[in-house]
DNA sequence: TCTTGACCCTGTAGTTACTACAGAGTGTAG
DNA sequence: CTACACTCTGTAGTAACTACAGGGTCAAGA
């Protein structure tokens, strides 16, 4: 397999498997005479991989020590569990402030009732919660 | 007040401070006779505006355009009222994804029941979806 | 045989929103 | 006078890619 080739069966661009491979997440395959990238099946299999702990948010790093562990049959299972625990706190901590953040917006957005900037809620809102008002925001001092 | 002054109001480090004048979100603000910057509480109040837009999500470019129209009073309010409906919608996206990711995560982790590696149900997990085992994650060619 | 187009290679620079210096100058307290 | 804390500019680093530039390779068609 060329590396393009790889890199559909993953769902991935070719530049992206370069890439896993220069941040030594991919190890690099034997090469043709002519200097290309020859993979196996294999591979594609460590790539999937790659791409599966991405998409559920783990980091290049937490990746490349998850192959490292599953290189090494032999070893606890405990790390890769601790990292797994880890992250899901991580994204549940995301996901409370990422709640919040969508009822602010929401709030926000259904006080718009339209009409010219001087009376606009949302700018309000932006600007409020320093004691100022909107009257004020830096103007006076124009920049263009 | 100097850089450092208005950063500790806002909450943010002085090079924040810096790095929004570059970037055309605060104006230049006068200098003393030795070239420090001289801010005034208006300066606050948009670093503040700043601070609560980012707060939501919206990227600077998104910001540099509302602080435009609140500079610009006689303007229609739609702009802004899109850029914030826009923002929602995709704080609801993400939201989606992350709840997603969060339920798969989860029963990830609860699958564990530690033991050695070669049967962590974790690592299972990320290498399940194609029809290769975990047995063949591009091992046999080993790299160190 | 020559050419065209689609690949492949390496290496570097760009993206976002900052953060962290380096190397210089300034201001003030002891 | 000196130490220390601040200020200035400019540049480089972060994560995880993406997008070239400038070269080489290969197979098909004229």
């Amino acid at each position: 397999m060329r590396t393009s080739d790889l890199a559909k069966r993953a769902g991935v661009r070719a530049e992206t498997v370069l890439f896993y491979e220069k941040a030594g997440l991919l190890r690099p395959p034997p090469r043709t005479e002519s200097n290309y990238r020859c993979y196996q099946p294999a591979d594609a299999d460590r790539l999937s991989f790659i791409r599966r702990a991405r998409e559920l948010g783990f980091d290049l790093s937490t990746v490349r020590q998850m192959l490292a562990a599953s290189d090494n049959n032999g070893q606890d299972c405990s790390t890769i569990d601790k990292m797994a625990r880890e992250q899901l706190i991580e994204i549940q901590q995301k996901l409370a402030d990422l709640k919040a953040l969508e009822s602010q917006l929401r709030s926000l957005v259904s006080q718009c009732a339209g009409g010219m900037i001087s009376e606009c809620r949302i700018i309000e809102a932006l600007a409020s919660g320093t004691q100022s008002t909107r009257s004020d925001l830096a103007e006076g001092r124009p920049n263009s």
